[in-house]
DNA sequence: CTTGAAAATAAATCGCG
DNA sequence: CGCGATTTATTTTCAAG
């Protein structure tokens, strides 16, 4: 991955369907050079997937929710970690530090959609203690990794 | 926003690089007509932007940590969400409700990168108390909104 | 919404710097 | 590795049913 590839990536998190030729204009570079160069960071697995950006509050799931849950035992982890994983209303759930040991998104339509996530969570097996935060708005979500990547380097588009 | 509309954004949520031909075989709808609809979602903001995600382990911003802030009086809030909008380690920031004020999820390539970023939050005005969790996994990170779209349907593909 | 043909674009190929 | 002209294939557009 150099520069170019960067900027071939910025194009595409900005607007992920625009093809090669505008890719090609944006960045100075030939359309075969382009069409190349993504086909290899595509199969070598920088770029997981391509995907959309939905506008919550128009698809009916902007409302969300950050629950830390702590597991009585680590024999509880997996089952824990199955449940969560096939739960639509659960969008995020991280391990880590603290007092807690897993931190989960959840997104609902409505606080009684909220309510019945909740709980269930509550009821997965082994959970011994919670600890939620509504969102009241979200200031920024920045999706993936862009702005980072260019920290490092001095001239791009 | 029909159910047509939800497969369709289904299509586009897996692979928004796919064109109109492809999701219309996988729909069985007729390629003028998913594109007309497509053009409707993006124009009606239902579709906010297409875009890429990216292996963050190979692009070496693997470390991730959520931070917890509580802003000693209101009239720090506009220029914290300001700092916090232009620092792109910073990919999440909520209101949220509770103990804290904020909770931001924050993205680095190194324990060191981490640090810096911490104490570049710790040190902006009005910020009187943290509270840091380090990611040690993530188990489940969905994107956008799709599933949940699809909850309350019956048939689709 | 569908179809189908015309018009416009894009992608793959391939010698060659 | 990148370029760019050519060929090949796809896609979009549009008018009509």
């Amino acid at each position: 991955m150099d520069a170019i590839d960067i900027k071939i990536l910025n194009c595409l998190k900005t607007n992920s369907r625009q093809n090669a030729s505008a890719i090609s204009e944006q960045i100075n570079l030939s359309v075969s050079a382009v069409i190349e160069r993504i086909r290899k960071m595509e199969s070598n697995g920088i770029i997981k997937q391509y995907t959309v950006v939905l506008n919550s509050a128009q698809t009916g799931n902007d409302m969300s929710a950050f629950i830390s849950v702590s597991i009585e035992h680590p024999k509880y982890h997996q089952n824990f970690m199955d449940k969560v994983t096939g739960m639509p209303n659960i969008r995020e759930c991280y391990h880590i530090t603290g007092e807690f040991d897993y931190l989960l998104k959840l997104e609902a339509g409505s606080t009684a959609q909220l309510e019945l996530v909740l709980n269930s969570v509550k009821s997965i097996d082994g959970v011994s203690h919670t600890h939620t935060l509504v969102v009241l708005s979200t200031v920024k979500n920045e999706i993936s990794g862009m702005p980072l990547l260019m920290q490092n380097l001095k001239g791009f588009k």
